[in-house]
DNA sequence: ACAAGCGTACTATTTGATTTAATACACCCA
DNA sequence: TGGGTGTATTAAATCAAATAGTACGCTTGT
């Protein structure tokens, strides 16, 4: 797959961060599924005009995450679907989510049900962000 | 106020971020309200271990995002609560803050009532940190 | 008027992460 | 065997964060 997606040099998100999180996104809504094979390290280096170490190192993590399952000499594979954190994990990580959305919203001036409606609305909208075509 | 707080030395977010979400977070809880004065930057730079200028640093963007207000040679002081964004602005953040979070719990597997509840759940938690004595 | 306490500004330096660069190696498959 | 794949390594360049030290101007209380 050819992964449609620019990055941006300037932003104070470091590029590999940016590569991890358009996969993950893309994995979250299902444009990439299971056994879907990513871009080799260097094509994807060149088509966004970035080091292939870059790349390697956004696949690394996402693998170590789990997310992708890096088979020696074939490529870099979408993984099964699976219970990656455990259940305290998954709190840990829900609780901090939820506190720095609280704080990235406080000011907003929102009311709570407002906010959460708000919120539910979003969700589809996210989730059909770059349908599988 | 002495304003009970540590950082994070290790962390990846920068010391002078810590600071201002700290002191936002207050602001946001009421904690702090209209009129409390924020320690000295040198104060709160020896209460935290941490160089004045990085304390500066907190305080100015604060400043420059209305939160705060500087009363030149006498001190930082919570500014009155007023509108601070416009609505086109609230909207950006609004969405911005929500993508964040869908990219952070998409892979916890919790269903969106069960997210949504967690959420309406996690709200008097997180208001109700750090009350006011 | 003075001194103490306050925010602010400036320059210089250190430190660490990010990114690029250039190789090199091991694996898989036609 | 050869081309394509992931991975490892070392070196260098770049930039933001943080520290250090100093200085200036304002306000308040004496």
């Amino acid at each position: 797959m050819s992964l449609q997606f620019d990055i941006t040099p300037g932003s104070p998100e470091p590029i590999y961060e940016q590569i991890e999180g358009h996969i993950r996104r893309q994995i979250a809504t299902g444009s990439l599924v299971e056994g879907d094979q990513l871009p080799p390290v260097r094509t994807l280096a060149e088509q966004l005009t970035v080091n292939p170490n870059t790349v390697a190192r956004a696949y690394a993590e996402l693998t170590a995450e789990g997310l992708v399952e890096s088979r020696t000499g074939r490529g870099v594979f979408v993984a099964p679907r699976r219970q990656i954190f455990s259940e305290e994990e998954r709190n840990r990580r829900f609780h901090r989510a939820a506190w720095r959305f609280f704080d990235e919203t406080a000011f907003l001036d929102i009311p709570v049900p407002e906010m959460v409606r708000r919120l539910e609305a979003a969700w589809p909208d996210y989730f059909r962000k770059t349908p599988t075509p």
